[in-house]
DNA sequence: TGTGTAAGGGTGCATATGCGCCTAATTTCA
DNA sequence: TGAAATTAGGCGCATATGCACCCTTACACA
């Protein structure tokens, strides 16, 4: 490393493409596409999106959480969140907690929302299973962690 | 590695996760958004979309496409393609191409779409160069062949 | 105590995404 | 050559995505 940054001037910001067949933008959203599709054919059998699932996991995890709170452990803007709770919340799986702050919309699970989770996550189990046996389990544990390094960037 | 394999018969398929928190969907969800967004706000500046430039891109570098073939080089269902093309065509970047096959719709680049482009190429290499610069330019390359893997999958 | 500011969230708009279903044109093959 | 199968694409529907702009509530501070 050293000694390639000695070697020329040209090396001194190594690789960077600027190619633009190497879009990243352009090879996240395709593979973004590709695995929303194969985890969404899984969790179709019983009426959720992996973005709704997603949802409600992390709401079982991590308890009541505002919109605000929960855009930011989704990394989605605030307007999406607020967008994706209302068929959660028609559909009775989520509902707004009890507020001390009037601005605030906390959303929790109900008890439907429990039982429908615990429908999905043999499905989703299934569609994990099936993804990284096809990619390789390794492989997925570092693209993940490639991934979160995109997210942290801000 | 074949030392793990003999090892215990628990480690005959190696480090799946099936634990919630390590969704590789959400994973990747999640950073398709930061890098839209990243990518989005440069191009904004002359009102074109990450996706709208991939197209554009891809018809600059390939020629001619039908739909179909647009799909798939966007690893996009043929549905979506269709409607993405339209505000392309409504603009007067992209225009439907002579047809031998009355059932096929063939887009190409118009004059404008090409003069747009050429203005967009500056602000898509600063929108690359700065991610790279951020997230690493060697570390962006191995990103990206993770994703074509992930594409690759079918 | 009034007021400016910050925080939480909603709406309108435009595009993105793909499934199920439909129509039209072409190709295949008996 | 005519019917069946294939191919290309559209449309309705529902959700996903985020920007600009708006309203309301809470808080800080003069």
């Amino acid at each position: 490393m050293k000694a390639m940054r000695t070697k020329t001037k040209q090396n001194q910001i190594p690789a960077i493409s600027l190619d633009p067949a190497d879009c990243n933008c352009l090879a996240i959203r395709q593979a973004a596409r590709q695995v929303t599709q194969f985890y969404d054919r899984h969790l179709g059998v019983i009426g959720l999106r992996t973005s709704q699932y997603s949802i409600l996991s992390k709401l079982l995890r991590l308890g009541p959480q505002s919109i605000n709170a929960l855009a930011m452990l989704m990394a989605m803007d605030r307007t999406t969140t607020g967008r994706a709770i209302r068929p959660l919340e028609r559909d009775g799986l989520i509902e707004v907690a009890a507020r001390d702050d009037a601005r605030t919309r906390v959303m929790q699970l109900t008890a439907a929302g429990r039982v429908r989770l615990k429908e999905a996550q043999p499905l989703w189990r299934e569609a994990q299973r099936d993804f990284e046996t096809r990619y390789g389990g390794g492989e997925a544990a570092s693209l993940r962690e490639a991934l979160s390094r995109v997210v942290s960037l801000h």
